[in-house]
DNA sequence: TTATCATTCAAACGTTCGTTTGAATACCTG
DNA sequence: CAGGTATTCAAACGAACGTTTGAATGATAA
């Protein structure tokens, strides 16, 4: 299909890209300017244009570079552990954490820049440009639907309504702890050095994420238990 | 303290919130631009920085105006609640649905406006802007301390540091929710009109956020269950 | 009515934005 | 080495930005 997209990046590239994670992530896509970026990056102004064509082809291209990896991975993990399971079927945790896992053994990367990037993606699903969102969306796409397939025969019984409602949760809780886990500190307490450490952050999401799939379907309750 | 607040909003003003509240959420801060924002509203140009001085200072009177109002709601009902139990501890269910019930009122005032302003707040905890993020955490702190301590009382057995974690997820949970739901898609099969039916999102919300809230600790199972 | 204050208005301010240009330099092929 | 393509560079472009100005208008009280 995407045949096209092989060409490899020369080294201006990958500057501008590496700089480009980082200054969208500090200061938003509106915000980090083509003079910031460039500086950043150490190349001439007119260097972004001259390689991605425009701003928003820069902002695409910065996406494109991790995303397709990130989501390919999640759906090898999961295939390997179909392969082991050889038919029986997978808990959910399972399942969760290997959607959960990629996102954080990218955050464990700071070298190459994944943190930035891990983020910055955060960020996104909240950003008003819509062709950003849409993007995202198109390259989600297979992934989730592996997942959501995943999740089915793991769980028959769960509406799929429910299901994808819940998919839904799951996602922002993942989205938000990733993107603002260290800017908003709304509730004070958490030990700082504990915010970083990707493994006890996979355990706390894949516990609080798989219990809240799991939950008892409130569709029949509508109102509290009785006292 | 802040006395000076209750000088009074004249008409001008108002409408300057309401289409800055609209405005913002569909644009972004940095992406809403005074000339957009005073036609909008049918004001002249000059109007925002006469009226509050900057588009800095018009940004956090947006939120003032509805935050604090939201967050005493929510003390309110959680007090409320804690005086019809009469000592008796409450559920943590209950808790969380007097937190999540304020939000969602304010989705159903559409009237109002208020859907607006809860969309664009879900979005304002992921905004690099600096200033935004500390007004917003100081605007919460009350409320989230007032919570924090309802949640231990009801949960005297789980740690402190999980329960942090834990109301971080349920918060992220929410807030993406409430940011995302329309706008990102990523998940094919919800049906489009349940999506704004607020006591559907109430219970689904609130079953998904307490089953994670009580999901068994995740601390002493580093490893996956013996199959 | 006249004096005083608050508000609205059209116009312009200087700055920064993303993008384009055309010449200069580097790289590669024959 | 010569010729051609790819890249870098300094400079400038017009447009849009947030803000300021000073006069015009409205409301209020003596």
């Amino acid at each position: 299909m995407n045949l096209r997209a092989i060409k490899p990046l020369n080294e201006t590239q990958i500057r501008i890209l590496d700089a480009a994670e980082e200054l969208f992530m500090q200061h938003g896509f509106e915000g980090a300017s083509m003079r910031m970026l460039t500086a950043k990056a150490g190349v001439n102004l007119a260097a972004i244009n001259y390689h991605f064509g425009s701003k928003d082809a820069l902002i695409e291209a910065v996406f494109r570079r991790r995303l397709d990896v990130m989501n390919a991975e999640r759906i090898a993990q999961l295939e390997r552990l179909e392969q082991e399971a050889a038919g029986a079927p997978l808990t959910a945790e399972a399942i969760i954490r290997a959607f959960v896992g990629a996102s954080l053994r990218m955050i464990e990367d700071a070298r190459g820049g994944g943190r930035n990037f891990i983020r910055l993606l955060g960020r996104a699903y909240t950003e008003p440009a819509k062709p950003i969102r849409a993007l995202i969306g198109q390259m989600y796409a297979p992934a989730m639907e592996r997942f959501k397939a995943a999740f089915v025969r793991a769980l028959p019984e769960l509406p799929k309504d429910e299901l994808v409602w819940r998919m839904h949760f799951m996602f922002g809780t993942l989205a938000y702890t990733l993107a603002a886990t260290d800017t908003v500190q709304l509730i004070a307490g958490a030990k700082p050095e504990d915010r970083y450490d990707a493994r006890l952050l996979e355990n706390r999401l894949t516990a609080f994420m798989s219990a809240g799939l799991l939950a008892p379907l409130a569709g029949t309750i509508n109102v509290k238990k009785a006292a």
